[in-house]
DNA sequence: GGTTAATACGACATAGTGCGTCGCATGAGA
DNA sequence: TCTCATGCGACGCACTATGTCGTATTAACC
C-alpha cells in the first residue's frame, strides 16, 4: 500500500538510521536494521537503495563505493533538522545554556553539543532575536576559569571504554612527573569538578582506585581485555572516601543559623538554601537565616566567600572554624606583605 | 506538476513547518510560510488540508478546530525525532549538561530544553550508558540554592516582549511591599544572577531603567503598543553601572599576585585564572600565583572563599580590603555568638 | 439581521509515480 | 574460474496525489 506519507515515514526512518560521519553502514545493513525495528517494513531491496539516492540529493548524506557495496553516512553533522522544529524561545535558552556552560564543562564534551548551539544560532540569525545577544547577560559569581583542552582523541576513547567496560592504554602525565608514562586503566567512572574532567580508575595490575585527569592523557588506545570493576567499588561513596579532604560530601544536614547582612539577606530571599529556610529579622536590626544544609566544604566555601557579611552562629563546632579561620587570616594580613 | 519524490519532502516541509504544543498555526499560514520559503511549493490549498489530515494519522501532530480554521500543531514535543539521530556520547553530554545547569539556570528557561534532556535520557536508558548516571558526578561548587519558580506564562510572555519589542503589563510584586502593583514595563534586557532571571525595564512613563524579577511578576499582559528605547541604552553598560554596588564589573583588569597554599596552587593550575598566569615557587615554601584579572566583585567572592590558604599580597589596595575583612571577621567571631 | 469573505471538506476524474520484479553487470572471496 | 552479493537500469501496473468545483459553516462587517 503506497501512500505519500507512509514515504515519508519511511524516509525518516532511514535517516535516522544513517550514522553520522565518521561511522557508516550498507545499504543492506540499513534494510536489516530497519526491518527488524518495525515488522512492516516491507520494502524491497531496490526501494532502500532508491531512498538512499533520492535523500542524498536533498540531506546531506552521501554513500562511499567501496567495491561493490555502497556506505552510507551523514557528511556534516552539524546540519542538524529536527521535527518539529527549534522555536525562537527554545533556541535562545539554548544559546543561555552554551553561554552558562562554557566555564564549567570540559572543552571536549561541549563540543559533543556544538551542533545544537549552532543550530540554535543559525535560527536566532535570521530572526529579531539575533539582537538578544546584546540584550541578554549573564551576571557568573566567581571569574571566568579557563579550563584545560581534553583531546578529541581522548574523550571519545575514554568514553567508549567507560561505555564498553574495556581496558584504556594512555599516554599519562602526572603533574609530579615532568615525563609521560604509558598506563592501562580500568576506567570506574568519570567525575567533573568545575571544568576539569577525571577517569576514575585503577592503573593495571594495581587495587587502588585513583583519578586521572582528562587533560593530562594523550595516544589513548582501547584494548580488547575486558575491563573489572572491584567488587563492591560504587562512585558515590568512592567520591566521598578519596574526596575526603579537598571536597567532602557529608552525608547529613546540619542545621545552620547565621547572621548576614541586608544585601546577603536579599540574595537567599531568592535563592533559598533549603526548603525549610527561616529569615527573621532580630529587634537589633540583625537578620537571621536558619536552614538545614549538607555539610560540605563548598557550603564553607560560599559562606565564607561573604566575609564579614555573614557570621556563623551555630552549630558551634561550624562558628569554631569560622573562628579559627578569621584568626588565621587576621594573623596573616597584619603582617607586612612579603615581597 | 508532480514532481518525482516531491510529495514526500513536502510533506516533510510541512511536519517542520508545524510548530509544537503551545504554539499553532493556521492552515492557510503553513501554506503561506512554505510558499514563501520555496517557490516551487505550488499545491492547492485543498492539497495542504489533505497533506496535514494525513501527516496526523502518522505522527503525532493534531488541529483545533476554532470557528471554521484549523490550527496545527505538535501534540507531544516530547516526542521529537533529529537527523542525524543523536550519538551516545551526545546524548552524555546533554544529561551533563541538564545538571550542570540545573542550579544555574531559571527554571522556566530550563523547562524549554527539557525535550532535548528527555530525549537524552530515553536514548541512554536503552543502551549500555544507562548505567552511567552511577558512573559520572560533578563536585559543584557552593550549595544547591534553590531557585525561585517563574510562572510559565510570565516567561513567555516577557520573551515575547522583548522579542516583539511591545509593552509588557503585569502585576508586580516588590520586596518591600506585600501587595503587588500593576505595571506597564518597557522591556529592554534580561539579566539572568545565579539561578534569578531580571527583566531590565522602564516602567511606563518613567524614564530610569530598574530591575524587575520575573518570578516576582504575575498576571502579564502583552500590550499592542510598541515599546521604546531609551536613546543610548546598551544593556552591557548598563549592567556595569546599576549593579555597580552589588556587582561590579570593572572594565580594566588588576594584576593579581596571591600566595596560595599547595593545594589551591594545584586547582589553579589545572584551571587557570588567565592566560598569563605564573606560578612560582619560592625558597620558604610559599607558592605565589600572578595573574591578570578582572576586577570584579566575583573576583573577591572567590579569593575569600579560600580563607586562609590564599593571601593577597598586591594590588596594595586589595590586600587592604582583604586585610579590613579579615579584621572585620576577627572581630565578629572573637565575641560570643549571640543567642 | 443580512451580506460577504474565509475556510473546510466531500466528490470526481486523471495523470503520473512509487514500488515490486526481473535481469544484467560488476566486484570480492573461495 | 565459479559463486555470491550488491547495485542498478528497465518495465509495468496499481493506486494515490492533485486540481477543480460545489457546498456547508462561521466570523465579521455594515
Amino acid at each position: 500500500m503506497r501512500k505519500a506519507v507512509d514515504t515519508v515515514f519511511r524516509y525518516l526512518a532511514v535517516l535516522q538510521c544513517v550514522p553520522a560521519h565518521p561511522a557508516r553502514k550498507t545499504t543492506t545493513r540499513i534494510l536489516a536494521e530497519l526491518r527488524e525495528k518495525d515488522p512492516e517494513f516491507n520494502v524491497s531491496a531496490r526501494s532502500m537503495q532508491r531512498s538512499l539516492e533520492q535523500l542524498s540529493a536533498r540531506f546531506p548524506i552521501t554513500c562511499e563505493t567501496v567495491g561493490r557495496t555502497n556506505h552510507w553516512y551523514w557528511i556534516d553533522s552539524h546540519a542538524m533538522t529536527q521535527l518539529p522544529a527549534m522555536t525562537e524561545h527554545t533556541a535562545f535558552a539554548l544559546r543561555l545554556a552554551n553561554e552558562y556552560l562554557r566555564p564549567l564543562m570540559p572543552p571536549a564534551t561541549l563540543r559533543l553539543l556544538d551542533s545544537y548551539f549552532n543550530h540554535a544560532n543559525r535560527l536566532l540569525k535570521g530572526s529579531a532575536l539575533g539582537r538578544w545577544a546584546n540584550r541578554a547577560r549573564i551576571v557568573a559569581r566567581g571569574p571566568l576559569l579557563t579550563p584545560p583542552p581534553v583531546k578529541e582523541d581522548v574523550q571519545r576513547a575514554a568514553y567508549n571504554a567507560l561505555l564498553n567496560d574495556r581496558l584504556l592504554e594512555i599516554n599519562y602525565r602526572s603533574r609530579s612527573q615532568q615525563r609521560s608514562q604509558r598506563v592501562a586503566l580500568n576506567p570506574l567512572g568519570l567525575v567533573f569538578r568545575e571544568t576539569v574532567a577525571y577517569l576514575v580508575a585503577s592503573a593495571w595490575h594495581y587495587p587502588d582506585v585513583r583519578h586521572y585527569a582528562l587533560h593530562r592523557m594523550s595516544k589513548p588506545r582501547l584494548l580488547d581485555q575486558p575491563a573489572g570493576t572491584p567488587p563492591g567499588f560504587r562512585l558515590a561513596s568512592h567520591i566521598r572516601d578519596e574526596l575526603r579532604f579537598s571536597y567532602p560530601l557529608a552525608s547529613g544536614n546540619i542545621p545552620l543559623r547565621a547572621a548576614v547582612s541586608p544585601e546577603v539577606a536579599e540574595h537567599l530571599a531568592e535563592r533559598r538554601l533549603s526548603g525549610d529556610q527561616r529569615i527573621a529579622r532580630h529587634a537589633d536590626g540583625r537578620i537571621v537565616v536558619e536552614a538545614s544544609v549538607a555539610n560540605t566544604q563548598e557550603l564553607r566555601w560560599w559562606l565564607l566567600g561573604f566575609g564579614s557579611a555573614v557570621e556563623v552562629l551555630s552549630p558551634a563546632s561550624l562558628r569554631e572554624e569560622f573562628a579559627a579561620q578569621s584568626r588565621a587570616m587576621q594573623a596573616m594580613y597584619e603582617t607586612e606583605a612579603p615581597s
